[in-house]
DNA sequence: TTCCCATATCGCAATATTACGATAATAGTT
DNA sequence: AACTATTATCGTAATATTGCGATATGGGAA
């Protein structure tokens, strides 16, 4: 098949796994990290900075434009991507569940991750 | 093409990719989910919870092994699935980054994402 | 307008993913 | 040993994803 199957799972289960596979990839992962590191908004020179043609990396920011986990805006004659809260936002539901089976097993490890989140 | 580039870009970033791919599907996600909601492990059941057939969800449980992020014990005559640290511990180094950016930008919405994580 | 630059889209080929039924394998039960 | 229940694997078909080159598109600059 090929297809994911969505019928029979949440909206919120639906749209959380949408946000995280578009977080599943290592070029994407890596524009979101880039545009962490940069204080404002990354304009273009994203191509230099992957390993992959402009057409690939194009076609990668609209996949993750389209997840809501970043935002292309136009000022003047430059397109700027940054962070958009939107995506984050869709799985925060997931890992409040995470922390609440933390809470209950007990799980060190898990805490000291969250202990570095804050 | 339909394959990963991997070379290019860090160890971290490419594990760190696994890991939250085999997070981004509705079932899978379901299966973190149920896993989490239990106190103890869930033994088989699993099926009979999602709407896909057992060889499928065979699978995606081989899945969510290969990533870390669940464990398969045999205890007696029953095999156990249980959440794994592991598949975690990779994606710590990410949500670091992510809360670092937030301390920079300030922006609320993160942050009440992660006051909610305690 | 014409040229140039940056980005998006198209078309394609190769490969991966998803799902299912059928079958195997494994362990406990009778 | 034979039977049963549970889980894994195989084979498969359909569809999705990835990546690239080529081409289009849109906005400044000349």
């Amino acid at each position: 098949m090929g297809i994911t199957k969505t019928i029979g799972f949440t909206k919120e289960t639906n749209d959380m796994a949408e946000v995280l596979k578009a977080l599943g990839h290592p070029a994407r992962l890596a524009i979101m990290q880039l545009l962490m590191k940069s204080n404002s908004c990354i304009c273009g020179d994203l191509v230099e900075e992957l390993p992959l043609a402009q057409s690939t990396v194009s076609k990668h920011l609209s996949e993750l434009k389209k997840a809501g986990l970043i935002k292309g805006t136009i000022t003047g004659k430059n397109l700027c991507y940054c962070i958009d809260e939107v995506g984050f936002e869709k799985i925060k539901y997931f890992f409040q569940n995470v922390t609440k089976h933390l809470d209950k097993n007990k799980t060190t490890l898990f805490q000291m991750f969250f202990e570095n989140i804050k």
